[in-house]
RNA sequence: CGGUUCGUAGCUCAGCUGGUAGAGCACGUGACUCUUAAUCAUGGGGUCGAGGGUUCGAGCCCCUCCGAACCGACCA
């Protein structure tokens, strides 16, 4: 009973459903295999030609909505593709003289949440409805909580779940509940097959890298560390492949991609998730002008084989990933956007300018830092179509070749959609001794501070030392590409479990804890149900108080508990 | 990290100038052989996120904490 005293009304009882049907002879969590037929959508696609035939079907899903009316009832079933509804007779699914299992085990014993099969036939209701009709009901697993009660009619939906803890943090039930969450997901996975399909039709190989890195490289980032016993060293959550993949590269593949998930140690927001899928992508004997085609084509068979359409609509905007995408130097985008031009300027002369422009800046920028913050302020947020921003400062690209016509420049680009980085890609830099430079580099800035700052990596230097052929490489952000392939606002609405808070339970002291107050058992109970659900929160707890709740308790739930005398609870709330 | 808002029954939400909580669905019992947000009758269900304070009295006012959302800061 102390058990059962945790749970509702709802559990209990579905709970004892539990026993009854064993005591009827009937599993509620049997073994074996359920033989289905069809599906909810296998049916509803070919639903004229099955009702004609009054075809046999053999369906399974999970309880939804139940409308009982004496010996008849209607239920709803859903299954992967859907719900349909079924069509329960008392006589038909018990033949016989011996009408229990509609009474008792399908009246009583089963519940919105049951996942049951369903034998029968396709017919259409009076109400033109397309249903199954049952001959059989199996109850294949039973739901001992409760499900939130979503009701729909003509397409409104009402007490929709859209309480975002719940949601996010039991997404089963949000799967459950939501249709259309589950679309997104299926979604997610059908954007990464026609990525990968096409990258595979070009005879580029799918790699596995290490997750575990004992430098993390590739990207300017915070990483999340761990430590590996046997070898007593630290090791590092990746925050890129790119090290390892241009290492293969070197070693001698064309081309190589991974789907890989990368861990950042930074904060969260409505972009950013602690851990996060990436496609990095590496061809050797290209440069960023052939990548930037290569990504045209990528996203533009994506948004194809979605939609059947290049035109997305996303927010308020529609988006239009049909190629030729618009290529601009950031350079150029500077002085579109924000009207200065920032060629051969010095970094005097460009904090002057960003200051001109209401930007914050201090005297820790470096010029490629000042002139991303212009950019990042004046121009970013108005680059609503794809556009390829090229060219960017050096200082921002420690592993990107130099512009093979100014020194300043590096052979980059992003690609900006609605107004949030989207890709960003290189010209590889393969010259050994300028990315050892470039890594010398970036350590002079960590030790200024930047906690940012790459690693050197040598043993990355080592390889390109033996030669790495030209190259481009190309990273594009899978989540933030399915917000907006399935226009979702929130990065939690294209990760399954996105990362929160962990749930904190409220911490209770076992019975024996209490005994050495000489609290007796049966009195546990009650106190934690009035709150006291550790001893020490007890300490000092006034007597008369305590003795007035307990025994009210007592009255009130009608316990039957030998009340204590105050004596004793004043010894119960001593130290 | 800062600002704003939120947390009440299994779910969605009410709750008046502070007077120990309401509805719909869900659940229990009963009725009903084509319903579909089924219907009708009836019943049960709540430490109002946690803790502290003010008060004769707190779901409501004040403080602290926990969790969430949005905006900003930081960050790719």
């Amino acid at each position: 009973m102390a058990l059962l005293d945790e749970l509702s009304e709802q559990e209990v009882i579905r709970r004892q459903s539990l026993d009854e049907l064993r005591k009827l002879g009937i599993d509620p969590y049997p073994a074996a295999m359920y033989p289905v037929t069809h599906t909810t959508g296998s049916i509803l696609s070919n639903f004229e030609n099955l009702c004609e035939q009054q075809a046999e079907v053999c369906i399974a899903g999970r309880i939804m909505a139940r409308r009982i009316m004496g010996s008849a009832s209607f239920l709803e079933l859903q299954d992967e593709k859907g719900k349909i509804q079924v069509y329960v007779k008392r006589d038909d699914i018990c033949p016989g003289e011996d009408k229990t299992f509609y009474n008792v085990v399908f009246k009583k014993h089963l519940d919105i949440g049951d996942i049951i099969g369903v034998k029968g036939f396709i017919f259409r209701t009076q109400m033109g409805e397309e249903s199954v009709h049952a001959r059989e009901i199996t109850l294949l697993s039973k739901s001992i909580r409760p499900l939130p009660i979503v009701k729909e009619k003509d397409g409104k939906v009402f007490d929709a779940v859209t309480d975002a803890e719940l949601r996010y943090r039991q997404r089963y039930v949000d799967l459950i509940v939501n249709p259309q969450v589950r679309e997104v997901f299926v979604k997610r996975t059908k954007i990464v097959n026609t990525m990968r399909d096409f990258f595979n039709s070009k005879g580029y190989l799918e790699v596995e890298t290490p997750i575990l890195q004992p430098i993390p490289g590739g990207a300017a980032a915070r990483p999340f560390i761990t430590h590996h016993n046997t070898l007593d060293m630290p090791l590092y959550l990746r925050i890129a492949d790119e090290l390892y993949l241009k290492r293969l590269i070197v070693g001698g593949f064309n081309g190589v991609y991974e789907f890989s998930r990368d861990f950042r140690n930074e904060g969260m927001d409505r972009t950013h998730n602690p851990e996060f899928t990436v496609l990095e992508i590496y061809v050797a004997y290209k440069d960023y002008f052939w990548m930037m085609d290569f990504t045209e084509e990528m996203l533009e068979r994506v948004a194809l084989s979605l939609h059947g359409t290049t035109a997305i609509t996303v927010g308020d905007s529609t988006i239009n990933f049909k190629r030729p995408f618009r290529r601009l130097t950031m350079t150029d985008a500077i002085k579109e956007y924000a009207g200065v031009d920032i060629t051969g300027k010095t970094e005097e002369q460009l904090r002057s300018i960003c200051k001109e422009q209401g930007i914050e800046v201090d005297e820790t920028m470096g010029k490629g830092k000042l002139i991303d913050t212009l950019f990042g302020e004046k121009c970013e947020q108005h680059l609503v179509q794809p556009t390829f921003i090229m060219d960017y400062p050096i200082e921002m690209s420690p592993l990107c070749k130099r512009h093979r016509s100014n020194p300043e420049l590096t052979e980059r680009f992003e690609l900006i959609v609605g107004g949030k980085e989207l890709c960003n890609a290189y010209s590889e830099l393969n010259d050994p001794i300028d990315q050892l430079e470039r890594f010398q580099e970036q350590l002079r800035l960590s030790e200024k501070g930047d906690d940012e700052a790459m690693f050197i990596d040598m043993d990355f230097v080592r390889a390109l030392e033996y030669g790495m052929p030209t190259c481009s490489g190309m990273g594009i952000g899978i989540d933030r590409l399915t917000m907006f392939m399935t226009n979702q606002p929130s990065i939690q609405d294209v990760i399954l479990f996105p990362q929160m808070r962990p749930e904190k339970k409220q911490l209770k002291d076992p019975v024996e804890a209490y005994s050495q107050r000489n609290i007796p058992a049966e009195w546990v109970p009650v106190l934690q149900k009035l709150g006291y659900s550790t001893v020490v929160s007890l300490t000092n707890v006034a007597p008369g108080k305590l003795f007035n709740d307990i025994c009210g308790y007592n009255k009130k739930n009608k316990l039957g508990l030998q009340n204590p005398s105050m004596d004793d609870v004043k010894r119960w709330v001593e130290q």
